[in-house]
DNA sequence: AGCACGCCGACT
DNA sequence: GTCGGCGTGCTC
């Protein structure tokens, strides 16, 4: 047989099929490693055929497979097919996807030790008469390799007897001295009460839904603390019941030990975790763990969805609305499609939960395409926290010009007075701090970038966050001469030294990019916080995430409008989901919550829904905007972009490959629903000028042209000055 | 991505 | 005369 390979080099001149003789019929879905030009490298097994396609006499021969076993099955080999189709990524791109990264190369092994075992079938007395009498060491090692009911580890061997008597022994073959395989599973030593929670009507009416089900999906949209945790452990339970396999996916950020124990005290040894905190190690023996069958059910962060699961029952992705599922580049890929792809394939069920579903979710449930469950209750009974809505231009007019408002001090110092604590969110993108001259206005732009470099308290530095330049603060500005420079502070270090202003005797914690720099940083922060090291946790959105805090009884958000200036269609979206999600951080306990919103824009129609927890209002208000204006969910967004350093020569292209989408959209008026080519937002990063095409499709008009727009968008993209890329519902469109 | 082949400048 | 610069082209 003829062996279809494709070699693992990430370049597109090598994204092809190449043909191997394949004489010991190495399956499909292997690894294998192949003859290549005048190199060997790996490559994957992705089909075969009987008779080549290229010339029979110039094709060479497999060397060998690199794992005993394939390691992408035929489900994974159709993911990549359609990964490569709907993303424009190369196979390799998808494939490296599916298995553990250090993986590839040979750089990683099993963990293997040494064993130190008494062969089997031997009675004691055969081996005392075997052992020479006066050999007092080898008859002690032997007695106490007897008295043990295993093998003993021959490290502890090594440590406790000489290696003279253990050589011995086994020349005479009475022991032996095996090696296996150790599973570096992580977070082993993990106990958890294994509590069954009875659940409430509400719940239990949810879950006799999904019970039943097959080959659907749900959406399942419950408030903060309505128990869906509990509903997916039922769910997960009753599907490896009937010998499938689960998958829950959760946001990288909530990927905490209490949901690992919560799982493992649940399902023990089946239950694998594939995150980014893992060792490489761990990543692989977990990841070999679900190939070999040995667990059957997969939590993790979004790359989790490529985990090598076979006949998936369940797929859940809690916190749905999660901008984490969404993989912005190398590769660029969406969470949900992938899920979706995978529970086609397995007829299996899907279930996205969450309090704020992303409209796109909402829309698809509201039109029956996917099953909707709702769950307005919280287990407790407790009433959600109260919100209210803090106007800072009136607080300006009063003449505050500084971060609080006075009705947030005062519920702080009430908190305080009380012992109990608070939760401060801050929108980081909005308070990046820009250094500007107070007399003509000038602010540092960086001079490979069109944007303007952002101070950094801690290195003292100015820093553009496109490129990483770094550039010294200014003194005098250069354009002026005038010294009246304003330092743009914001920022959480710019909070805390308010805070200290305010209540120089409460501890504070920060939260934020500098502060979780290092691994498990976030979560040391956050444990600190539950054990009352500090009274005040202050930080980004990562506090909008996670653990309950008992006793915190207020949360202050900032300034909440700063996503809404974003020019981005889902700004509004993301602004309620925020609150309502940092909200939920309020009064978990008897206490009773309460959150001061502070505002520039009190009038928006967002704080009025999020303040009453309306998300329907809230939803029913933006699908209209979304209708009207032909965005997502009525639209697919396809944008192309071209950058160099020559700004013409990216013109040029992009120019070439607008006249070649433009006849596309003129057979197909309907389903084009916008086509545009103009300069990009931010014009130039790191030295290339940014021109870009933006177009909107509807989704029958990406089924029929995308493999057309990306064929010419590839032709075109042969320039070594100039380079083009595509996106597909891109999130970011500076 | 590598690696070789190939065609033009300053050196023992 | 040659060593070596990196442009271009190929890999089943």
């Amino acid at each position: 047989m003829i062996a279809e390979v494709i070699v693992d080099i990430n370049h597109s001149n090598v994204d092809k099929v190449f043909e191997y003789l394949n004489p010991d019929n190495i399956p499909i879905g292997s690894r294998v490693y192949v003859p290549f030009g005048r190199q060997y490298i790996e490559g994957f097994i992705i089909g075969q055929k009987q008779t080549p396609d290229y010339d029979f006499e110039k094709l060479k021969q497999i060397i060998r497979p690199l794992d005993e076993v394939p390691v992408i099955s035929n489900e994974m080999l159709a993911l990549m097919r359609f990964m490569t189709e709907r993303y424009n990524l190369k196979k390799v791109d998808a494939l490296r996807l599916f298995i553990p990264a250090q993986m590839r190369g040979g750089r990683i092994k099993a963990l293997t030790k040494n064993y130190v075992k008494v062969k089997s079938g031997l009675s004691k007395g055969d081996i005392f008469d075997i052992i020479n009498p006066r050999a007092k060491s080898q008859i002690e090692l032997m007695e106490y390799l007897l008295s043990c009911e295993e093998e003993v580890e021959s490290s502890y061997i090594n440590n406790n007897f000489s290696s003279a008597p253990l050589r011995a022994l086994e020349q005479k073959g009475l022991i032996e001295i095996v090696s296996k395989e150790i599973k570096r599973t992580p977070y082993k030593d993990i106990k958890a009460k294994n509590e069954i929670f009875s659940l409430t009507s509400e719940q239990l009416n949810a879950y006799d839904t999904i019970k039943n089900a097959r080959d659907q999906i749900f959406l399942l949209h419950g408030v903060t603390g309505s128990g869906k945790t509990e509903i997916y452990i039922r769910c997960i339970n009753d599907c490896i019941q009937n010998n499938k396999t689960a998958v829950l996916l959760v946001p990288e950020i909530s990927l905490t030990p209490q949901v690992f124990s919560l799982f493992k005290s649940r399902f023990g040894d089946n239950v694998a975790i594939l995150h980014s905190g893992l060792s490489t190690g761990e990543r692989y023996d977990e990841w070999r763990r679900i190939l070999k069958g040995e667990a059957s059910i997969v939590i993790g962060a979004r790359s989790a969805i490529f985990a090598p699961l076979k006949d998936i029952g369940i797929i859940i992705i809690d916190e749905e609305h999660d901008p984490s599922y969404i993989s912005e580049n190398n590769p660029r890929y969406f969470t949900h499609e992938i899920a979706e792809f995978r529970r086609r394939y397995n007829k299996a069920v899907m279930i996205l939960g969450s309090a704020t579903p992303s409209i796109e979710s909402y829309y698809l449930a509201q039109s029956k395409k996917v099953h909707m469950i709702e769950m307005p209750n919280r287990i407790n009974q407790k009433p959600l926290p109260k919100i209210k809505i803090v106007d800072m231009t009136q607080e300006l007019r009063r003449g505050n010009h500084g971060i609080f408002s006075l009705e947030l001090i005062d519920c702080m110092s009430d908190a305080l007075r009380e012992g109990d604590q608070i939760i401060l969110f801050l929108n980081r993108r909005g308070y990046a701090s820009y250094q500007m001259c107070r007399s003509c206005g000038y602010v540092v732009k960086c001079s490979d970038c069109d944007v303007s470099m952002v101070f950094h308290r801690a290195e003292n530095a100015l820093k553009c966050h496109y490129c990483s330049k770094r550039s010294h603060v200014l003194k005098v500005c250069s354009q002026c001469g005038s010294e009246h420079i304003r330092q743009g502070l914001y920022g959480t270090q710019r909070v805390t030294e308010e805070l200290e202003k305010l209540f120089p005797d409460v501890s504070v914690l920060r939260m934020d990019n500098d502060t979780t720099r290092t691994k498990d940083a976030h979560l040391k922060i956050l444990k600190d916080f539950a054990e009352h090291k500090a009274q005040i946790l202050l930080g980004t959105q990562m506090v909008t995430k996670g653990h309950d805090f008992s006793d915190v009884t207020l949360v202050g958000i900032l300034d909440a409008d700063l996503s809404l200036y974003f020019s981005d269609f889902r700004s509004t979206e993301r602004t309620f989901q925020l609150i309502t999600q940092v909200s939920g951080r309020a009064g978990r306990d008897q206490k009773e919550g309460l959150v001061i919103l502070q505002t520039y824009s009190p009038r928006h129609y967002v704080y009025k829904f999020a303040q009453n927890y309306d998300y329907l209002g809230f939803y029913q208000k933006e699908i209209n905007i979304r209708s009207v204006t032909k965005y997502p969910p009525f639209s697919t967004i396809i944008r192309i972009l071209a950058c160099s350093e020559i700004e013409e020569n990216a013109i040029e292209v992009l120019k070439n490959i607008y006249d070649e989408i433009k006849p596309l959209t003129e057979r197909d008026r309907e389903r084009f629903l916008y086509l545009k080519a103009m300069k990009s937002p931010i014009k130039r990063i790191k030295k290339k000028y940014r021109v870009q095409i933006l177009m909107r499709l509807t989704a029958d008009g990406v089924d029929k042209n995308l493999a057309e727009i990306y064929n010419i968008i590839n032709k075109n993209n042969d320039k070594k000055d100039v380079l083009v890329y595509s996106e597909i519902n891109p999130q970011d469109l500076s």
